[in-house]
DNA sequence: TGGAATTACTAAACGACGTTCAGTAACTTT
DNA sequence: AAAGTTACTGAACGTCGTTTAGTAATTCCA
């Protein structure tokens, strides 16, 4: 089956091609400056021929984000090893809000983009963002079966400290924290970070 | 002065008819279906003459999204009669948290577009915002005064209170919660809001 | 091996979008 | 009534995602 495999590995070759441009221009543009024709220009081929190896510039978008949803599991890794389930959840915030102040881009396209959300639970970027989230969850479960809160509700728990990390992200990656000045608010993210571990502490 | 007042009237009248469709297209379609064509279309105007009256899609964007700073600060009102300034906050908070749940398109439009961020200090939308935001910040400096914390940092309460809502607003409003079946999610705002309240007590 | 079938690709177009501009008709001024 | 100003529009431009009809190259099969 020579031809027929050889067949098979040009085309995830050139799906991976048009990819690589795609997350080029995305890092250099933003997902806004990403568009069919700027793609097929860098890969030297017909915007129509993108459309033989992706249905849409939706399938484009599931892709990319899969990538950010790779980048995010690799920057919050480090925290994996960490033995105490304690120690281990509030590094994981902090990578987590790390990530996403250094990779605004990224955090955008996994959390902020509107996107088609239909069907997106059969994605592969959707699998494995619920992959790194279902650690997350775990991590406060044990917390929770070490008997570091007084709270036994790990749910709302794992829920409400993302919504305070989500939120911090969200307010620096779509600007809308003009009111406090430039230089102090890489500051005030810190302050925050640690007064959200501390009110965890008293849980 | 006759006909100029009635021109510069005229003039407001014709900005407001514009305003008007684009709001009602906005409600039905949100900011996405929202196009210039279809705004002259409603107003039976061609496209050319809604830039006599706004100079682009952007101060349209800005217009609009004053009304939505409007819609929130009235949403907020019932709250600011409150005598007891933690009292206040509670409901503050419970009210800003209501009303993105109730008004994604509108939150949406506030928090979470990314719009022309350049300049926006100039615009009206941000002076409402930000007289909004004074009288939340204000809240929780009367908490402070009031000894209803430990902690005298007001301005990281503030923030940090403000990114649980703003985070968990956001997760909804983008739909990123697939992971809770949609009966649930409701519950776990509520019980999540409720968990904030309490960390705050302990502050 | 040669003709038929399949594949890989593209030029050109479509329709929707934001925006601009030249031109026209109505109104205002003198 | 002529000249100047204003309000408006049809038609176009350039951008975008996407589709289609066609062509050249490759593969299959007799």
């Amino acid at each position: 089956m020579g031809i027929a495999s050889r067949k098979e590995r040009e085309k995830a070759e050139m799906r991976r091609l048009i990819l690589g441009a795609a997350h080029d221009i995305f890092k250099e543009n933003g997902y806004d400056g990403l568009n069919i024709r700027s793609i097929a220009e860098r890969i030297e081929y017909s915007p129509a021929t993108i459309y033989l190896y992706y249905k849409d510039k939706n399938e484009l978008f599931f892709a990319l984000q899969y990538e950010a949803a790779a980048a995010k599991r690799d920057h919050l890794l480090p925290a994996a090893s960490i033995e105490d389930p304690w120690q281990r959840l509030v590094e994981f915030g902090r990578l987590y809000v790390d990530f996403g102040l250094k990779h605004p881009d990224w955090y955008d396209l996994l959390f902020l983009t509107r996107a088609p959300m239909e069907h997106i639970e059969n994605q592969d970027c959707w699998t494995l963002g619920m992959a790194t989230h279902s650690f997350y969850v775990e991590t406060v479960e044990a917390c929770v079966a070490a008997r570091y809160f007084k709270s036994t509700d790990s749910a709302t728990i794992a829920y409400t400290l993302w919504c305070h990390a989500h939120g911090l992200v969200s307010l620096f990656v779509r600007e809308r924290m003009r009111m406090y000045p430039p230089e102090e608010r890489g500051e005030l993210a810190r302050k925050s970070f640690a007064m959200i571990v501390k009110m965890a502490e008293s849980l």
